[in-house]
DNA sequence: CGCTCGGCATGACAAATGTCAGAGCCGGTC
DNA sequence: GACCGGCTCTGACATTTGTCATGCCGAGCG
């Protein structure tokens, strides 16, 4: 390990970024070269250091986690990415994993474990916590359609159909469809109640 | 300082806590003598340790700070909580200082800021991050009653009308004259919004 | 004591929403 | 070419909501 590994950190949270720096400073195999606190800075950061693995918090303002992977993936090919999420829904694995993330684990893992997983990402193998792993099989595929998950999601601050039909350019009528085939495939009660299971289970 | 200030330190994400455990007893007048990763376990662990300083997560699996904060008032008076937060909503602060909190502070701070903040609650003075303060002031009280918020709690998950008189044991009418007097109060759309809004600013 | 306010309720009406049947258009697949 | 599934729309209907007027009761207050 003459070569550490160079490590680019992302998290909103400047007490979490800061203490993470400084714990995994301490494995001599490890380097942070860069922080950023947002989705945007992060990606700037990423073109200005090339870092050989991004840490990515799930939750940042800007750009989520995913979405600076998938921006990664084509400018900084070489480097591998790795999410870190407080509470991880199934839906945001398989997404991640879509945009070609190496590594996703919650953050109730320890230092210790996570620069192990840092290791073994650099490795070029994945890593996906069991326990996520589980809920995302269990919870199985999105049954919505893409536009239903669309409408769906433009329903999910309570606005009136006449808003959301105004918001995705459709008729009234339709978007009532959408919701109505939604909310039956959901199995829930009424269209609020599925915007809460969609979200539960990252599909929205 | 030769005495140190011994902590507890509470939060359910194993990174955060490990890492800020390490962070903070590279001050030598703070020492960590104990953690704990939900509500309950925190107070066990506080009743076994006694802590001068209890340094809580407002998000917790079992009892959220404010209520941890809440019994330890009582069982032990000497002990000052300190509540970290990701995401502080006005309402929560309210609640928090009405729990005899002493300080207040968003993870947005550096570890080095908290460590000061630590020593400034622990000489009996209180702290509260500006932002959140400001926010919390332009915020103000809640407008609902008693029963507007409860009902509006029921609400919050999308149940029909007929579930939450049940739940509430009021008349099915009662209940939609209290969403509609809580949604024309906060100046919402509809209920849905209205448990939006009352649940951004801390007040359900 | 009378007033006001909050809690609780009913009934009635208008508006929004949920549900269903049908129908045309497109891009795949067998 | 026939068939299917998803996308879009319309119209009609039942149900659920939001809103309002109105009433009763009890607690607190001047």
């Amino acid at each position: 390990m003459s070569v550490p590994v160079r490590l680019l950190l992302a998290d909103d949270e400047h007490l979490i970024r800061g203490a993470l720096a400084a714990l995994l400073s301490l494995e001599d195999d490890l380097l942070v070269v860069a922080e950023a606190a947002s989705g945007p800075e992060a990606l700037a950061m990423a073109r200005a250091h090339e870092p050989d693995v991004a840490v990515l918090d799930l939750q940042m303002p800007g750009a989520d986690g995913v979405r600076v992977a998938t921006s990664l993936r084509t400018e900084l090919p070489g480097c591998r990415v790795l999410i870190v999420t407080g509470h991880g829904r199934p839906g945001h694995l398989k997404r991640a994993l879509a945009a070609g993330v190496r590594g996703f684990v919650p953050k109730t893992v320890s230092a210790q474990r996570l620069a192990e997983i840092i290791r073994t990402v650099h490795a070029g193998n994945r890593y996906v916590d069991p326990e996520l792993a589980a809920d995302a099989i269990s919870a199985g595929d999105s049954p919505l359609t893409a536009r239903e998950a669309e409408v769906l999601e433009l329903a999910a601050d309570g606005a009136p159909v006449a808003e959301i039909a105004e918001r995705a350019a459709l008729s009234p009528g339709t978007v009532r469809n959408y919701l109505s085939s939604a909310v039956t495939k959901l199995g829930a009660e009424n269209r609020h109640a599925a915007v809460r299971l969609a979200r539960e289970r990252g599909w929205v």
